[in-house]
DNA sequence: GTCGCTGCAAAGCTTTTGCATTAGA
DNA sequence: TCTAATGCAAAAGCTTTGCAGCGAC
């Protein structure tokens, strides 16, 4: 998609050191068209595979490890004995929450920057540089409560 | 330890359809003499085999789900590739975080009340039951701001 | 031609499971 | 006795690594 080209466009700066090879780009795409978010490298080959069948596990895996150290996206564990990715967004950083629904398993995203606030405390009172963090909220959602047991 | 078969006692009442083997005690008494808190299954078996030679993997992974479920104790992950597990302190129940040093990987705990009017504003604004939290910070501690890159 | 990137397959880790045996109540 | 719990070893994930081949510059 047209849409999709012009977005990969503001991330070809970062892969100077390194090639933004076919492989790559797919998997970047797959980011970017954001499959509802939060995906495992298996699901990522799966898309990325739609988009060109010669790429394998490996190739994602190193292809994830470049680009979380190049900042393009996040490793996020939500407990259920996998990684998953996020793309980093600029205007979330450091302001986005995970909503884990117990039942349903859904994903859902909160903005916030209360958490500004706890963060000076600790900074203060622990002396504790801190560069990131992650929140998750364990619970059910809007469409699980009833089944709550 | 007296100390220890003391607080033992105290778990003694989780145990009423499932049996306190000696395995399982051997397992529970480790967690009362937090070995740093924050242990991973491998190094669990390590200080139960001390306590009683006859314990393998199966068994540890097996007392961890079950302790889990017994709200004895809690799973949590610092995306370093295996679980960790911890004692649930009642004191400390849903305001205990973490500070997670990315030098040192010492692990800092934290109270904190603060994050429950954060909780209260999720459930109003998204409908969602909130039952339980993973807040983790990462950053330098105190003695590791220096070498920050 | 060089050097980075790739696929495949093998290996590595943590965790789970099957099964025969043991041991608690 | 009866069933839950255990150890061992095998298996099952997910992830990483070795290696030979490929491809961009």
């Amino acid at each position: 998609m047209k849409k999709d080209d012009h977005k990969l466009k503001e991330y070809e700066h970062k892969f100077k050191e390194h090639k933004l090879t076919p492989q790559r780009k797919a998997i970047l795409q797959v980011f970017l068209e954001n499959h509802g978010g939060h995906l495992s490298a298996e699901e990522i080959l799966k898309y990325a595979q739609e988009k060109n069948n010669d790429i394998g596990f490996a190739t994602v895996y190193r292809a994830l490890d470049l680009f979380e150290k190049l900042k393009i996206i996040n490793r996020v564990n939500f407990g259920d004995g996998r990684s998953r990715y996020e793309l980093v967004q600029r205007e979330m950083k450091h302001h986005h929450h995970h909503l884990v629904c117990m039942n349903c398993q859904r994903i859902i995203e909160v903005m916030d920057s209360l958490l500004h606030e706890l963060e000076e405390n600790i900074e203060e009172e622990h002396n504790f540089s801190i560069y990131d963090h992650r929140l998750e909220f364990y619970g059910y959602c809007e469409d699980c409560q009833e089944g709550e047991d």
